[in-house]
DNA sequence: ATTAGTTCGATTGTTATACCTTTGAGCCCG
DNA sequence: CGGGCTCAAAGGTATAACAATCGAACTAAT
């Protein structure tokens, strides 16, 4: 009996725009950096007002499949991908449901152990060299003595690519923005040496195609981690996660 | 030297607006269910014209955060949850072909075998309860020989939720609303005494706390999965990922 | 010849105003 | 009590205009 009926929708016309463009889009009638006439060509074309045509264009926006540029030659463009839409969506959600940080770590703990395994497996010559390029920038910074969390983010999210699986690259994504203020707010210099030593070795265990000491190293850097994200915790009082995620500025374009 | 500067934005006036309600829900200000004000009065309250509110709305009902409703005592109400719209962008995704269908089985694979693993190690009574109800349902279903979808999946979210991980668990909720479709379009009876007798097996692990017995039980069931899916997916035709997807009317409020 | 400024036009961002459409609430009447 | 009518509030759309942005072509100076 379900599904059935299936509603029927008295759509906005701003609705049937974004639906005709998303079409367009899926079915490679657009392509990527392809750009959509002009708000005025558009609302010509639609026989709407432009109005509409922004109401439609804004939606389109923010599912990421275009982006919008002011200017001459600006307009709307197709975008390469939406994978930190993606990311956005799914911290926006842990936002909402109020989840522990150390919650996150542990989740991170899990995916992490799997695409670093993955990545042993999986990682050609490419990925490999641009995992190899983020440790040796965590290295340098180490070097000297500079904020090593940027450099080790990006050790992270090296590997999540080199795994493969787009879907779990995403989420690791999604849960370092999660991550990425608290990490600068407990930085210290001691712990950076260790965590660049173990990238070292996660990047050794993954050049080596050696999927077992992947994950087990891994698994003992993101363990070690959420035990000093516990202690740190325990240090601060009782703040509270959403007062310190989302203070980066919205992505508007 | 990197994140020394940020980079200096001139955002729109719309963004600056979708920042602002942003941060009121995520700090609790507006609750769910509350209304905000008309776009006339939110157009006075921020000093921009109404259009300059309504690329707002715009934006903040794509990332799922308000609903718009038209007619007497209609306006911008703040949303429940999200889920369905990460799920959205999540599949927007997929559709992109960024991502393959073996690929969200293979995540499901990662994330559920641990959930069950945690479930085993924390689940309370109120949460085997819960599990067992399903698998109970799922017995009935499979007696009578209906569709084991819908119960199949009922069971791997009581899991997720045993695991005492939201985080995990929301992430579970959000690869299953991908793949219900196809899950609905490949179910085959056969196949169906075979999930559920996995499912029974796991409730038995889980409920006698054994996390090894849980994790490597999971494992075998979504392996066998994924190894069905890859079948099924090579017996269809090459597309149809766009046109499956879409069924459902766009949400506009 | 290269560089620095300048103008110009195309395009989005924003404002203002008006009207249309939808929808709930209350009223009226049978 | 119920059905229909009216009305007002609110979003949806249209139109016209101006502001801000930015690339490109052009110009001038060294």
């Amino acid at each position: 009996m379900a599904m059935l009926f299936t509603p029927v929708r008295q759509a906005r016309a701003s609705g049937e725009i974004v639906s005709q463009v998303e079409r367009a889009i899926f079915t490679s009638e657009l392509k990527s950096g392809d750009r959509l006439e002009s708000e005025r060509e558009l609302a010509e074309r639609f026989k709407v007002s432009r109005i509409t045509v922004r109401d439609a264009l804004r939606v389109l926006e923010a599912r990421g499949l275009v982006y919008v540029k002011v200017g001459a030659s600006g307009g709307a463009f197709v975008t390469e991908t939406n994978a930190d839409q993606v990311a956005e969506s799914i911290s926006t959600m842990i936002l909402l449901r109020r989840m522990t940080l150390s919650g996150v770590a542990e989740a991170r703990t899990v995916v992490e152990t799997a695409t670093s395994e993955f990545a042993a497996e999986r990682a050609d010559v490419a990925a490999i060299a641009r995992i190899a390029l983020s440790v040796e920038h965590g290295r340098s910074v180490v070097r000297e003595q500079a904020p090593h969390t940027e450099a080790s983010m990006e050790f992270h999210v090296a590997v999540a690519d080199a795994a493969g699986n787009e879907l779990l690259a995403a989420t690791v994504a999604a849960y370092r923005d999660l991550l990425i203020q608290t990490l600068q707010d407990m930085r210290d210099v001691r712990s950076a040496r260790a965590t660049q030593q173990a990238h070292e070795e996660i990047l050794d265990a993954i050049r080596s195609h050696d999927p077992e000491a992947a994950r087990s190293l891994m698994l003992a850097h993101l363990q070690d981690f959420e035990k000093r994200l516990r202690r740190w915790l325990a240090t601060q009082e009782h703040a509270d996660i959403v007062s310190r995620a989302r203070r980066r500025p919205a992505r508007t374009g």
